[in-house]
DNA sequence: TTCTCTAACTTTACACTGTCTAGTTAAGGA
DNA sequence: TCCTTAACTAGACAGTGTAAAGTTAGAGAA
């Protein structure tokens, strides 16, 4: 009931599903858009009736992206105790979860903004951000009960955040090799202990 | 007394800066082999004989980042208190300084690695190795006063090393974007209190 | 000097990328 | 039936990295 348009059926979603699948199938520098119109059984121009470019092909499946990333986040939250650093500390174990099984969907996810990235379908943009900040409403959800880290209303988000993030991009990016000594501590070792609000 | 082999002078030294410099200009999709060959006046295909390849090229031009990045660390470091709180805060806030000033020299050396890297000249990739080490070194050095967090001998250093780097990943590649509120704080709040070694 | 060898480079070519333009096909409304 | 238009195809173009062959310059040996 999406489009159900003639030639193809979806070919918007068919696009979106074959980057997610090069991307798992053979990392990031197998994303293009010749192969992902391909994998779709369609011509290497066909796509810019549905993207603008590249660049608006990227960000949809990235959009697609945060989906996973946030049920995964959510899956782990909802297998965990009650208590705030539990339920904290679940959410990070799920994104850190989803780094690890989805090494390449996590690179474009978090890479530098491309170029023409203004250009995009205002659409694609939309749903872009609506789902990404939905990701990080989950992170924050669980970050509420605790006290504000050094007394800024954002202060435990973004602590929480970076934290949970820099250490995915050490375990995902440079595997094993910035600390040149052993494997680096579990997560929840760093995570500092954080005050409940009174 | 390097090189100072005919033709060029010193083709292997102005490609590394030839990247720099597209880095610094144009961003981190500016930098080509092909550019970098022209930039230093010389064909496209001369670099084959310096560099085994892109790749090659591109990490030789990031072990020249970690240089640039070790020395704006250790500048910060040398003009602050000689507490050890203050000397940890310098170097991260020389670790941040680094990523506002020079955002596409952050962006090469901290992407994901690429493909063909396991083929680079190994004298590159040692150097890239002794750099980044270097680098390493700053940060655990001030890090080394504090109580191991967790309990785990690199607690401190991987705790740290994240928290920093998911901050700097944070304004340097989201700009503004991922906490829909406002400003976030600044780095000195989020960073915990951390206890001395007793 | 002349000869030869070799490293440093140029030229050419190839496959691949994203994008643009023009043509074709199919669906739906008048 | 005809027309309009969205969805696609075919082809071309500039740019990319890389591989091969040809050229040039410098150094060492006779």
């Amino acid at each position: 009931m999406h489009k159900e348009t003639h030639h193809h059926g979806d070919l918007r979603e068919a696009l979106i599903l074959a980057g997610i699948t090069l991307l798992e199938e053979g990392g990031i520098d197998a994303l293009t858009l010749r192969k992902c119109a391909a994998k779709a059984g369609v011509s290497h121009a066909a796509p810019a009736h549905h993207f603008k470019g590249l660049v608006s092909l990227k960000a949809a499946i990235v959009a697609r992206c945060y989906r996973i990333f946030s049920s995964t986040m959510l899956a782990h939250k909802d297998k965990a105790d009650a208590s705030p650093r539990a339920q904290l500390l679940a959410v990070c174990e799920g994104y850190l979860a989803f780094t690890r099984s989805h090494a390449a969907l996590f690179q474009i996810m978090f890479q530098p903004k491309p170029e023409g990235l203004d250009q995009v379908n205002p659409s694609i943009m939309e749903e872009l951000n609506t789902e990404a900040t939905n990701a990080f409403m989950i992170l924050r959800a669980v970050c509420a009960p605790f006290a504000p880290v050094g007394g800024h209303e954002q202060g435990t988000e973004v602590m929480v955040w970076s934290l949970v993030h820099g250490y995915a991009t050490l375990i995902a990016n440079q595997p094993g090799e910035e600390t040149p000594a052993g494997a680096p501590p579990e997560f929840a070792c760093i995570l500092p202990d954080l005050p409940l609000r009174k």
